[in-house]
DNA sequence: ACAAAAAAATGACTTAGGTCAAGCGGCTCT
DNA sequence: AGAGCCGCTTGACCTAAGTCATTTTTTTGT
């Protein structure tokens, strides 16, 4: 059922970690510098490279960190009993992975790399200490379990009732926003997963979101080449929504 | 868009809080007599009764607590921009709610009981103060954390890809599983939420649901009277799911 | 750079579940 | 207790999305 490839190791390298792969427990707050110094200390001490393709945790195995996105990109997917894969999301840099693990002693869903990607890898055990001794700290760790359960209920909302079409808006205006967060065009795409995997995340068949996909090309609202999606007009792919403006399905700053 | 109806007062009762409305923070593990007396003098402070069709909290209200529901059930939903509402989940005495509301300073959904219900109140800051003291009970509200962030995942497998049959199907295993962890019967349910309720949260419509509903009545699969389902081969309704047995879409305690 | 293989696009047809409409029955409220 | 209302059920019909099959494009490995 798994294809072989090389283990699991933790090779660490001296990868020097930006304040970006923190994201999630620093922002948006008051994070005293001292503070922000110990979350530097502990996710300091390991970095992994993972290659495209390859897996950062799967489903079964030992849970014992959480892992900041440097750089690059993951999907994760839950496998079903007769081993098809469900995709439960896609994580950007900034995000953080392993949360799924928290609940049992293993992780829960499996993550693999959509690119050659950096990551940074906190010891639960150690982040659990530190929000201990920082109510700051823990406060903001409590915000991003939230977050990852507001996220979920987001798209608990749209599988259940949008129809194809707003799911693929809602899917690549969620994408478009936060691309903008990180820096990046928030008019120029770089879709990093498959149709496929697109197609699974929103509950759909490959051929709808290729169908989608033409037909929103057909309508000049984007432009599409391969994996590059240009947003010619977000306005009217926001009214694919039916609503204005506001935040999709998926709240990750 | 709201009905009119009492406003939320923490009306505070000398309800005496057995030890069941902490199963989330105590069950399964190790937490010592005196970690429990802690959890159980941070939980005793505050009762609530809430009537069937009154709201616990809405979205939007200030977030200050979790609540543990001590008898009774409720759900959750969520509203859409146009006024529609989508149901998160149904949520059973034991269960925790408000959860929602950690990652910003206000509820983000609402909670509305399905009938008369007497519930803990904890107050989130207390809660935080206790975890950063006790590594245990620490450990044990990350988990409860964490098993609602895969309770969702789990809702977005059902809905993103299984039958209006087998959701329905798991929906009903789901109950049934949950009702017997409680001492209740695993076959006999009494469902307190509406067709509409259920077929919201499912993703369907409540037309399909009662045809559903029928079917498996005339496979001779449940009996139906009203509210009250009895599961006459839970085998048969398993294989509806196309395996054995195991966890459903919703692994709540 | 080329060939093979995988992924994506497109068309024809099917179907699960939605929609609309009508009748039934069990609660709620006075 | 009885009237009225709302929620549930059921039937006939429709449509969005799925399925299957074929072609085109992109990616990958040598």
């Amino acid at each position: 059922m798994r294809p072989t490839e090389k283990p699991f190791t933790l090779t660490a390298q001296k990868v020097s970690c930006g304040r970006c792969c923190l994201r999630e427990l620093c922002a948006p707050i008051d994070v005293t510098p001292q503070q922000e110094d110990l979350l530097h200390a502990l996710v300091k001490q390991q970095h992994l490279s993972i290659r495209r393709g390859d897996h950062l945790y799967r489903g079964g195995m030992p849970f014992h960190s959480l892992f900041a996105i440097h750089t690059g990109s993951f999907k994760t997917y839950m496998l079903t009993d007769d081993g098809r894969e469900r995709v439960e999301g896609f994580y950007l840099s900034g995000d953080m992975l392993g949360m799924d693990g928290i609940s049992g002693d293993t992780y829960t869903l499996s993550a693999v790399a959509l690119e050659d990607t950096g990551i940074c890898v906190l010891p639960f055990h150690r982040l659990e200490e530190l929000t201990r001794e920082s109510p700051v700290v823990q406060r903001q760790f409590h915000r991003m379990m939230s977050r990852e359960i507001l996220r979920d209920k987001g798209i608990m909302m749209m599988l259940g009732q949008m129809t194809a079409e707003e799911r693929l808006a809602a899917f690549l205006l969620n994408l478009s926003q936060r691309y903008e967060a990180r820096g990046f065009s928030a008019t120029e795409l770089s879709l990093r997963m498959s149709r496929q995997d697109i197609a699974n995340y929103l509950g759909l068949k490959p051929e709808t979101v290729s169908r989608l996909l033409s037909r929103f090309q057909d309508d000049g609202i984007i432009a599409i080449s391969g994996k590059n999606v240009h947003i010619v007009h977000i306005d009217r792919l926001r009214a694919v929504l039916g609503f204005g403006d506001g935040i999709y399905f998926d709240q990750l700053p």
